[in-house]
DNA sequence: TTTATAAATAGCACATGTGCTATAATTATT
DNA sequence: AATAATTATAGCACATGTGCTATTTATAAA
């Protein structure tokens, strides 16, 4: 009788465009020659964080992704030369 | 004698970058005219979520903007071409 | 293999993103 | 002006991102 059983809010949660993107990072990360600790301690972000994002465990917020960005120091849109899959399902 | 008052975790927390990003993504979606309602029934999000997003209220997650470049019909990156400011100040 | 380095997991507390609904404020249209 | 359409705010519940710390697993170096 609570309302989990009774409304389902979807929360979007793309799966995919998140794997692409740890997939993604994770070879920017080491053409530039970091580590993930390095890279953590460049933007100030604990090393666990980097490494959920990598393995697209979690869904990071755009002010990490924009830290990222800059610690490696590419423009953000670098972050993003990837495809996204088309469909949204998840 | 809380945490609170001891320790200080500093979350990130980007309001130069989700400003430019506002800017960016209002301009953009006047651009393909979609009213911030259309984007909102085609990305799955509500209503609120976009005005918060263009007005810079929110730091919001990939996947949320994975939806809306998917529903703009646009490549990602285009949602990133723009140029960050460059300090992390905030 | 042993040792060192790097990466992946785990669990907790706290902060906040999101959906939802409603309302207010702004802008456009007539 | 009045009306309609669009955008901006607000508040709540719930889900989850993040920092932190520690541990485990994987990889590299000796």
């Amino acid at each position: 009788m609570k309302n989990k059983d009774e409304i389902a809010r979807k929360l979007i949660f793309d799966q995919q465009g998140l794997d692409a993107f740890a997939v993604h990072l994770k070879e920017l990360r080491k053409q530039l020659s970091f580590t993930q600790s390095q890279l953590a301690y460049e933007a100030g972000l604990s090393l666990s964080q980097i490494a959920r994002i990598e393995t697209a465990k979690i869904n990071p917020t755009l002010s990490t992704v924009f830290t990222i960005a800059r610690a490696l120091n590419v423009p953000i849109e670098t972050l993003f030369k990837f495809s996204l899959p088309d469909s949204k399902r998840n």
